[in-house]
DNA sequence: CATTCGTGGTA
DNA sequence: TTACCAAGAAT
């Protein structure tokens, strides 16, 4: 049967659809660094470490992190055996830095209690860390080949608009998700889930969506309807506040500067950064200079601000730079000279710290 | 259920 | 320049 002779959608069987998007996944198959070839055989490790990489994050953003990964640790025994700091090195500049926690203790876990393979059942791949609904359905599907509803915001969106489902996100969350398992098919499971993530991100965008592309249009009712592209809706997020601090670089007689390691937990936990006052949506006062500074000398404020977005608030830092004479190895913290920046674990604001330092110093 | 948790690309 | 957005998870 070929495309232009099969019924509408809407009187197909949901394995009918199903045959028409993987034939349509075949002839527009993505070639990405964690896809296995046709014919080759999955490898959970790298469908693991993708989806985790991939987890609110664009593919061109993780591409190079995957493969930087793999070179470095081939298996889950590899990584098992490294030290959680460098994965935080590997990982910086990624963001959402429990992932690369979780990630860790994750390899782990599957090294110690499961004889370092995967497992192949939804139930217990959600008990590891990191792993949620999502990604335990992605490996279930993926990596084992085994039938699992596949729901990211992709999937969300394209379920949304083929049923014309107008409640906003987050409430209608379950509901798409029965829609899209009433559309699982038994056959090709990893190849439907990225079919289904596909067509979300190449064909049924957020914005402009292609439906002369699409292999549903002709059974998707938010088109019929008119109102694909305002679908799925979502509630109005509170708008960021923003937060204000001084960072203190402070710079020693060989010319090193001073970091430290931050919380374990929490906002770029466990990464490295320039110290600073608190981030808080009052100004830092002379007082808080004195409160935070890491060591008691004169500071000279340097021109300009750092500004960086996080996911939930703005971040505006000022920079104060001073030289710390000889005998100060022992504050808390540790000195890097300038040239082994690039070995520490350092978070995309904390580049953007050490760049204005550099280049206003 | 709402909040916390990064980053860079895009309109 | 701002806001939105991306193959979510943990709490």
């Amino acid at each position: 049967m070929t495309d232009d002779s099969a019924p509408p959608l809407s009187e197909q069987t949901s394995e009918q659809a199903a045959a028409r998007l993987l034939s349509w996944y075949d002839r527009n198959r993505r070639d990405l660094p964690w896809r296995a070839k046709p014919g080759e055989v999955a490898d959970p490790y790298r469908v693991w470490l993708s989806e985790i990489m991939l987890q609110q994050t664009t593919v061109p953003a993780a591409a190079p992190y995957f493969r930087a990964f793999t070179e470095r640790w081939p298996t889950v025994h590899a990584l098992a055996a490294a030290p959680l700091d460098d994965l935080l090195v590997a990982w910086a500049g990624l963001g959402y830095y429990a992932r690369a926690r979780n990630l860790h203790a994750c390899a782990r876990t599957v090294v110690d209690r499961h004889g370092g393979r995967f497992p192949d059942e939804e139930t217990a791949l959600l008990a590891l860390p990191g792993i949620g609904a999502y990604t335990a359905a992605a490996i279930t599907a993926i990596a084992f080949g085994r039938k699992a509803t596949v729901v990211d915001g992709n999937v969300e969106r394209v379920i949304a608009r083929m049923f014309a489902v107008t409640d906003p996100l987050p409430a209608v969350k379950p509901t798409l998700r029965r829609l899209a398992a009433t559309r699982t098919p038994d056959q090709r499971p990893g190849d439907y889930a990225q079919a289904m993530m596909d067509l979300g991100a190449t064909v049924c965008t957020p914005r402009k969506p292609k439906c002369m592309l699409c292999p549903w249009s002709d059974g998707c009712a938010a088109r019929a309807s008119g109102i694909a592209e305002t679908l799925p809706r979502k509630l109005a997020k509170a708008d960021k506040p923003t937060r204000r601090g001084t960072a203190f670089w402070l710079l020693n007689p060989d010319g090193a500067v001073l970091l430290r390691r931050r919380a374990e937990r929490g906002l770029l936990g466990g990464m490295t950064e320039v110290p600073s006052t608190a981030w808080e949506e009052t100004t830092p006062d002379a007082a808080a200079l004195l409160a935070h500074q890491p060591i008691a000398v004169g500071w000279r404020a340097l021109p300009g601000v750092v500004r960086h977005t996080f996911s939930h608030f703005h971040l505006e830092l000022g920079v104060v730079t001073a030289q710390a004479g000889a005998g100060w190895h022992a504050v808390d913290g540790m000195w890097v000279p300038i040239d082994q920046l690039d070995q520490q674990a350092l978070p995309s604001v904390m580049v953007k710290v050490v760049r204005h330092a550099l280049a206003h110093a």
